[in-house]
DNA sequence: TTTATTTTTGGGAACGTTCCCGAAAATATC
DNA sequence: GATATTTTCGGGAACGTTCCCAAAAATAAA
């Protein structure tokens, strides 16, 4: 019923092996015989087995993305980037939903073994030593590829995420050159590298300038009390409100926390951005529906997703691939900042 | 190395058959072995190769969800409740974006089918009656359930959706019955069915509460002319603010027109919900966070997506099942209502 | 033309399951 | 205890490829 590759070798008048060959793009067969397997293959609208090439080849044409979650657009824009490059490259792409979980994480990625995945681009959720151990181990059975080295420790797993220090510290640059002078921060609990590398862009960026970091002006939210971050960044400014002076700029750790706080900022009649420039992260795309639109620094996230397939490709070919790459932020003008 | 049927045998002093016969629990197998042949697999760590199961039983074990964008958390809590059931019946699920292509639907489809997927999830972008010839076409070949049926045209295909005929109508009746004696409505253009039935629906509400259909409140946005739905929302309103009457209260056929249509009243002064009602339909994220926050009818989206996919597991299965499903929305008040 | 070399081709084995059929073992019947 | 029946089990074939090795064909060298 459905053509094999009997039924081809049969029509072209070859043996399989031949029509095998001709398949996989093997040198050494006579290009009469090529063009001859090659109208019969379409003759017969034959294409191999999917399963008869794995049992052989041992590869599904398939890579993964573990995904700590569905509710943020960030992962479908990143999805997108994977599957540019893999659909290029004649792999699918499956997503994978951990729920924030690291059982769910290690229960997915064993199907998934046992699946014979070709590669994994791994968003964890879990910053844990062990989680990078364990991931470690996992890379000597299948390429792994991280997207943001969230981890504090070294590794040496390949990883794509976009430089949070320098984009930070350039915002700053770019804030103090417009002539601001005073500058605050809105930082969040989790830590990580990636929020990390964030604040410490900030700190440097300051130095760059010349300008003393003063503690007042950094506020840390409590997300553990509260998760919502929009609510957050209310308490934020009520903070900054709050305050004998306020920074004439502020940044914040991500867009959530400063969207909130220019809410608050506006209920409070404090005028954004002629009294104050806010800066968020990440560019969701909430950020330019609210009113005023928030200036942020945004990733390239499909150019991420697009870079991590490339590597994880690459390794699945044993071929030679930078690993550890960081991309620059882009600070996106709107109407926060002036 | 790894290991196979034939080493699990060996440790459990069985043959292959025996071991092949407990891993999928088929009767006739003596309880004392079959415990011997598990300890067998617990001890080697054993899992059955993917492609040797799959070359002969033909299954992939995996559904495909087609996908029309990734910009839409729709499509996210969709496939949130597909992975909900299909990962508790051991598939794995595909998530392909056709980008909005009738042709990259069917490369797409094509690539699944030569992967032996075991069924699709359609949400197809194409409403045309080729496509559904299509697709009717492709049920003969795998199990396809459609995502919301948006051809007019009849169809014995299995689908699951909302349904927008009385969950509007519905709709219409809560506002009848807090008062509200005048109607308004914002449509799109798309042409199609699912859209159509909310309009019916309207249509039918106001019969049942015996008011007339005035048509100069119905306003027919112009997508065509600027996609950006938020901005015709803002058109919308602009044209009702131009009337000499208005409705009391409007409905909109999707969630980005009725906010579009909120902020501009806003902005013209109209006080809503104190002067004008109104009343989206989807409740995307976004109807939460805007202030004053949109009432509207939300879909349970999830519960879409799980029994789409037991409906393409049932039919995997060869099991009988209910194939037209329709659920109704849920109006969630919020502060466009008073 | 003969021989050596290179290019092209064919056939068998293997990958690890499932499924069928017949044999062996266990149990029931007499 | 012998036979009939049922339950349990084992072995071979098949699924459709890829890969290896050897054979055949084509070409080059003599």
């Amino acid at each position: 019923m459905i053509a094999t590759i009997f039924d081809v070798a049969k029509e072209a008048g070859v043996s399989k092996s031949t029509v095998s060959r001709v398949l996989n793009h093997e040198p050494g067969v006579k290009e009469s015989t090529r063009a001859a397997v090659e109208t019969a293959i379409e003759k017969l609208n034959y294409s191999p087995s999917y399963f008869a090439q794995g049992i052989r080849t041992g590869k599904t044409m398939t890579i993964a993305v573990m995904v700590p979650e569905y509710t943020n657009l960030f992962y479908n824009e990143l999805f997108r980037g994977v599957e540019d490059v893999a659909l290029a490259n004649g792999y699918l792409v499956l997503m994978c939903n951990t729920e924030r979980r690291s059982t769910t994480e290690k229960d997915y990625t064993e199907e998934l073994l046992n699946r014979n995945i070709d590669g994994i681009i791994y968003n964890t959720y879990d910053a844990s030593p062990e989680m990078l151990k364990y991931l470690e181990k996992l890379s000597e059975r299948v390429p792994v590829v991280l997207m943001n080295k969230i981890f504090r420790e070294n590794t040496t797993l390949p990883y794509v995420m976009t430089d949070g220090f320098n984009s930070t510290r350039n915002a700053v640059k770019y804030l103090y050159d417009q002539g601001k002078r005073t500058f605050g921060y809105i930082q969040n609990m989790k830590n990580i590298s990636v929020t990390e590398d964030r604040y410490l862009g900030f700190l440097q960026g300051l130095k760059d300038c010349n300008i003393e970091l003063r503690e007042e002006f950094v506020y840390q939210a409590e997300e553990d009390k509260d998760p919502d971050y929009i609510k957050q960044g209310c308490m934020a400014a009520e903070y900054f409100a709050s305050l004998s002076e306020r920074p004439e700029a502020i940044l914040s750790v991500i867009d959530a926390l400063a969207i909130g706080c220019v809410q608050q900022f506006k209920k409070l009649g404090i005028n954004v951005p002629e009294e104050v420039n806010i800066v968020g992260y990440d560019n969701i795309s909430l950020s330019a529906l609210i009113n005023p639109a928030l200036t942020t620094i945004s990733q390239p996230i499909r150019k991420l997703g697009q870079k991590a397939a490339e590597i994880v490709i690459a390794k699945i070919n044993g071929q030679p691939v930078d690993e550890q790459v960081l991309y620059e932020g882009e600070l996106v003008l709107r109407d926060t900042t002036d």
